[in-house]
RNA sequence: UGGGGUGUCGUCUAAAGGUAGGACACCGGGUUUUGGUCCCGGCAGUCGGGGUUCGAGUCCCUGCACCCCAGCCA
């Protein structure tokens, strides 16, 4: 019935968003923001929020800020927020001219809390930081209050005013809400409002010397930017009653916090700080680097901004503490790139074949189908000569059963192109098999044969003589542990194997100049991306995003065992 | 031993007192000029114990497990 159809939508922040809808709490507006602090490059967890904030906003036909959280002029630079620009302009979101800092709004954040002085709400606080963590208590034990907590009013606004002008030294005081040092939440203990801080600010330069606490800053940012729905992650669940407290005390607008669960994945590390690291021990070429979990590192290694956004929808929002599977991330990919990826053939792990009845010079151009899930796509023009590269793995002397492709004496499709059939190895003195002998059948050209025989294999190859050599970097992940926390170092954990190089590469021609940012699909291989670092105009360089679903490599790795 | 959260197939996620469903993973089979895609089928779950109810994943009581919090970081 209709009960059914009307039936608001699954995840609890949109059955949040219905309900005050219905209620006409914001009079119908959905305001949201995406709010990260520029100390650092965003990744896949940053996406997964980044398209909770941007979608909502879309769904609902709201808005989404993307407001920078710069409080802290320590840790923070104009070159991540450069980059964070470009990683959510990269997913396809579009904050319109809402590009908000928090330091836009420390003037305005400044006379709130002389507001908040004036009502007796806050103190400045002579003890040293080291004292105030002594005296905040602890878990299970209460606080104590600072002796300067009731200072007159007049005395709180001379010395914040002077804490302001510069007349004290960095950390010398502070400025405290006055709430409740007994209080069982520890952010509810007389949280620093502001400290002393002697740093330049990459936007306000030297314009301040007292910064803004985040829980201070933050409600009052959203508050400023009249935010709906405050969305963040679970460990700031605890810091809602002092974001509620700050808000009410100030009698200001006030939007609501919601927390949801942050991304897991399994196999790598979701988190600035570990990231670093890795970077940083040089484990990784950068944070851009292809196995890095950041969406600048996703972007080199060939994911698309659909693949990310289709990803998150489906890890979906909760507040469960969860670890999601890394082969969803790549199904994300597989799935948008399967349908639109341009096929193309490639060898990377080059074995020569002579087609010995096919003339010497002879270059043949066969049509192939540029992409089988899209007949718009078109076909092209690929040459076949008598001599040719394919595959090392294609061939077997000894082929076990349900081997399909090459072995002495059997014949296959090579695709597109014509059936052929071995007669003979070349080997070295090691006794590596160096160059197969082949003969074609003219008859089958096209990859079909009119007499109707079928063939087992098909194979991809490239024309030993008429093709683009390349360099292709395969990636694998970063860790051999599900959890790479396991045995506590994740450092310890990291894969030796995560890149290997394949070179020379042989692709086909048509792939001389790939288009920027377009991941192709090699076939029978997996999915490429031509890396725009490591290219010259002279020499390719392709990084492997995923490879296809191998459902042969699976059943021989069984086997195997 | 304070406070705040969370427990549904192996993994994510629906079910809003009324048939525990979907996706991924895994296992079979079919189609196929990619051992890809696609199609069909299978496997498998409500943290435990009480209670309320005709009926409980959902409500109540109780226990257990896990996560977060003692920055002048965000």
């Amino acid at each position: 019935m209709s009960a059914k159809k009307d039936q608001p939508s699954s995840h609890f922040i949109k059955r949040i968003i219905n309900a005050d809808n219905e209620s006409g709490k914001w009079d119908g507006r959905v305001h949201t923001r995406f709010p990260p602090e520029p100390n650092g490059y965003l990744h896949i967890g940053h996406a997964k929020s980044i398209c909770i904030n941007f979608g909502l906003a879309e769904e609902y036909g709201g808005k989404c800020n993307l407001r920078f959280d710069d409080t802290n002029p320590l840790k923070e630079e104009e070159e991540y927020v450069n980059s964070i620009i470009e990683d959510v302009k990269w997913l396809g979101f579009d904050w319109e001219d809402r590009l908000l800092f928090a330091s836009d709004y420390f003037q305005q954040m400044h006379d709130f809390a002389v507001d908040l002085i004036k009502k007796g709400n806050a103190f400045v606080c002579d003890l040293s930081s080291e004292e105030i963590r002594n005296q905040r208590g602890t878990l299970t034990e209460p606080g104590t209050e600072s002796p300067f907590r009731n200072r007159s009013i007049d005395d709180n606004l001379d010395l914040f005013a002077r804490m302001k002008a510069g007349e004290f030294s960095d950390g010398e005081r502070t400025l405290r809400a006055k709430i409740n040092m007994v209080h069982p939440n520890l952010n509810m203990r007389d949280p620093v409002m502001y400290r002393i801080l002697y740093a330049t600010h990459h936007r306000t330069g030297d314009e301040w010397c007292i910064y803004p606490m985040y829980d201070w800053a933050h409600g009052l940012g959203d508050s400023i930017e009249r935010i709906t729905h405050s969305i963040c992650t679970l460990e700031f669940e605890d810091h809602r009653p002092l974001y509620d407290w700050f808000l009410q005390a100030l009698d200001t607008y006030h939007p609501q916090q919601i927390e949801f669960a942050r991304l897991n994945l399994n196999f790598t590390v979701v988190s600035k700080r570990k990231l670093k690291r890795i970077v940083d021990e040089g484990v990784v070429d950068g944070w851009d680097d292809p196995r890095m979990p950041t969406i600048s590192g996703l972007r080199r290694r060939g994911y698309t901004p659909v693949s990310i956004r289709n990803f998150a929808e489906t890890v979906g929002v909760t507040k469960r503490d969860t670890i999601v599977d890394a082969a969803r991330l790549e199904n994300a990919l597989r799935n948008d790139l399967n349908k639109r990826a341009p096929r193309v053939m490639g060898v990377l792990d080059p074995l020569k074949v002579v087609i010995t009845n096919y003339p010497e010079d002879k270059v043949e151009y066969v049509d192939a189908v540029n992409n089988p899930e899209d007949d718009s796509a078109g076909t092209r023009k690929v040459a076949f000569t008598r001599e040719l590269v394919i595959e090392k793995a294609d061939y077997m002397e000894d082929p076990p059963k349900k081997f399909f492709r090459l072995g002495p004496g059997r014949e296959v499709r090579l695709k597109y192109a014509y059936f052929i059939t071995c007669h003979g190895a070349v080997r070295d003195e090691n006794g590596d098999v160096t160059e197969l002998h082949c003969t074609y059948d003219p008859e089958t050209k096209g990859g079909a044969a009119p007499d109707g025989r079928r063939v087992r294999g098909t194979l991809h190859w490239v024309s030993a003589t008429e093709n683009i050599a390349a360099k292709v970097r395969l990636y694998d992940r970063l860790f051999n542990n599900e959890n790479p926390e396991e045995g506590g170092d994740f450092m310890k954990n990291l894969n030796p194997n995560s890149l290997q190089i394949a070179e020379p590469a042989f692709l086909e021609a048509s792939i001389s100049e790939p288009v920027s940012g377009c991941t192709y699909q090699f076939e029978r291989l997996g999915y490429f991306i031509a890396d725009v670092q490591h290219s010259s105009s002279g020499k390719l360089v392709f990084n492997r995003a995923v490879t296809l679903r191998d459902s042969w490599a699976k059943h021989a790795q069984k086997v195997h065992k």
